[in-house]
DNA sequence: GTCTATAAAGTGATAGAC
DNA sequence: GTCTATCACTTTATAGAC
């Protein structure tokens, strides 16, 4: 306490590695990307992620560990209230339906971020091959946000929140936000749009809320 | 005609290539993937790259290409028919959301095989950092494909077929298939499963025809 | 068409000066 | 905490024998 470190030069250092490890890891893959490059786009010496990180794959490790800690921190502050809500008995079916609405709103808002787009990559990388990077994630984000919604969509299709179906019907919901990510070259051209801007996520948002509304009401 | 060629030992070499290639780049990417671990991998020298390819980006071409050509032949025989039928002014809206429905089984189906996996990899990797081997899918497959059921939708639905609206709602219907194969790792740890076998496969096509059904006719 | 051998460039890690 | 220099290894491409 008193003492605030503010940022010593070899934070700054840390912090520009991470930042260009993300950008770099995501684009070349894990061993494609160059320590060199890496130093390089960070304006770092290269032998300093051995000293930082320990190697290679230390630097890895901290850059996925952000980006867990970066996801968490645009979902949280919109699925904390309604866990808490869920946790207290308080949500009824229509406002499952809202809850479930709310949340596939904030996943598109997240993965169709500037910024998610590196995130995106070494995510989807991971999910093809994961590694222990990948089980941090699920841990901490994914598994708590599957389970929550699952939780919503049982109340509402009235299903046990254990049951496959219910998973099911989750993923199918999360499926249809995540594919402007994760088949953005195709949606892009389908779609005549050069990038996904404020107006086509709002687009997106909608029609996914009608989808989802009319598979879980009939309505 | 006559002479029927049967396979010389260069087809055979160019063929044990490919495979490996598919394999090979589809776990490491491009750049990781070194040319020797993919010519031990098909058992043939190393120099026979260069002589076959021209190179490394020949090979992952012709990698590329053959993976359209398979990805055209699973869906092909089942969305040609419909692609016809549609043509000659046959499909009725009733008939619409039973084609939509055959559509999206087959995609789950084409996209759960075992094979599927490595073109998985190659195919998402080119989704976020599209290259000329991009182009030939979505001008051959892809795009074809997406033309089809938004034409199915928007029929359905009563929707212009140009309409960015039954656009979107094309992407969230195939979206809620590959997920399943996007997403995977996440997947079957949320669902506790170990692998998509046929039963998992069946209940994922079984859940997604529901929820497509509700959207697109509110039953 | 296939092989061996090798040239030229790049890789991650690290020792040691400052 | 940062730097330069370098070691040991791997990479792609290719020349040339068979």
């Amino acid at each position: 306490m008193g003492i605030r470190p503010s940022s010593t030069r070899g934070d700054q250092t840390r912090e520009a590695l991470i930042d260009a490890a993300i950008e770099i890891f995501g684009r070349d893959g894990f061993r494609a990307a160059s320590t060199r490059s890496i130093a390089d786009a960070a304006g770092v010496n290269q032998a300093l992620i051995g000293y930082h990180f320990g190697g290679k794959p230390g630097l890895y490790l901290a850059a996925f560990e952000r980006i867990t800690g970066a996801v968490e921190q645009h979902l949280l502050p919109v699925t904390q209230p309604i866990e808490e809500e869920f946790r207290r008995g308080e949500v009824d079916r229509e406002r499952g339906v809202a809850y479930v609405l709310t949340m596939i709103d904030a996943i598109v808002a997240t993965f169709t971020l500037p910024e998610s787009e590196a995130w995106a990559r070494l995510i989807l990388r991971e999910q093809q091959n994961p590694s222990d990077a990948f089980d941090r994630l699920y841990d901490r984000v994914l598994g708590r946000h599957l389970t929550l919604m699952t939780a919503l969509i049982a109340r509402v299709r009235r299903l046990d929140p254990q049951s496959i179906e219910a998973r099911l019907i989750s993923q199918t919901v999360i499926g249809q936000g995540l594919v402007f990510r994760s088949a953005r070259a195709t949606v892009l051209r389908h779609l005549g749009w050069r990038e996904l801007g404020t107006g086509e996520i709002a687009s997106i948002q909608s029609v996914i809320r009608r989808n989802v509304t009319a598979m879980l009401t009939g309505r």
